[in-house]
DNA sequence: TATTGTTATACTCTATAACTATA
DNA sequence: TATAGTTATAGAGTATAACAATA
């Protein structure tokens, strides 16, 4: 089974000339061949995603990666540096440096783990807590406007197919 | 509406404890909210498949943003670079250095607009139109690989519905 | 005056290797 | 010996400003 667009149908939704795009003649690249691979589109819808996020989060003094570790260490899951560098795919090195700059603003703490002295376990703080509450809010707010171009009825399934790649994907 | 995950419901397909990320621990993080949330959903989707693409082109001596634009190049769009710059999202700059590179390769040539001689045309040559080919295939396969984690009867669903989202985001 | 392509620059993100302390 | 965290460094990706040629 193979899984594409319509050949020669640019999925331009309304087709009123007004929108940004379109002016520009960047319409008729949708007609291109690369408009059916979906590793084009996640990544564009992604990257189309994140714009959003970014503006959105700026306010928060957050961004998508630290918003992300801040939720995490604000619910119970108490993760080690090593969980989060394994679930947000980032390098530890990488958590190391996000972990600073939150302790640095009193957001997150570093914790022993009775268990393994090596491994440190990042918690937030009350103010960290709270801003990660404020932030979710909105991030919540806008993923439903994010979703205005689905039909209602349709926006769970795609919740619960995306969330499916996202947990898992098939090894190639 | 709110769309979200079941609470408490860890989406971790099989239960086996035998995955990577099951050793790790990493599994328990799915409880916290940030599962819930699509802009992460996405951004790990993406995540994952840009480090499939990756592998996968980088035998074609390609990466992702490479990839599309030489695919559009091989095309009969013929699109200028600031076509490019909107289509793929990229700076002008951006789309400089990358036709400067693939340039380089002779796998694409700058031709000029006649009907406007700031404009450049960016246009495979045949080498570049073959290479584009022999990767879009590999790009295909591998897609349909992807898609795996979804029921058979529902990928071409959420294929639109990934389209959708990738074409115009709502502004906020 | 506005736009296309270009150069330059700085900042963020990503990937890798080596080191330390614990296991 | 293997793993958790850390440091350092280089490369890729992203964003911005300024400029020449053309509209």
């Amino acid at each position: 089974m193979t899984i594409q667009a319509a050949p020669g149908t640019p999925p331009v939704g309304n087709g009123s000339p007004t929108a940004d795009e379109a002016e520009t003649g960047a319409d008729r690249l949708w007609q291109s061949p690369v408009s059916s691979d979906a590793a084009f589109l996640l990544a564009r819808a992604n990257a189309l995603s994140l714009a959003r996020l970014h503006d959105l989060l700026e306010p928060f003094g957050l961004r998508t990666r630290s918003y992300s570790l801040l939720v995490i260490a604000a619910s119970d899951a108490r993760p080690s540096q090593r969980e989060l560098s394994d679930f947000l795919r980032l390098d530890p090195s990488q958590i190391v440096a996000l972990v600073d700059q939150l302790e640095a603003r009193e957001l997150v703490r570093r914790e022993a783990d009775p268990r393994d002295r090596r491994a440190k376990v990042v918690v937030a703080t009350d103010t960290g807590r709270d801003l990660a509450h404020r932030a979710r809010e909105a991030v919540l707010a806008s993923d439903q406007q994010w979703f205005t171009s689905l039909p209602e009825g349709e926006r769970q399934r795609f919740f619960d197919m995306l969330q499916a790649l996202a947990v898992a994907a098939p090894e190639a």
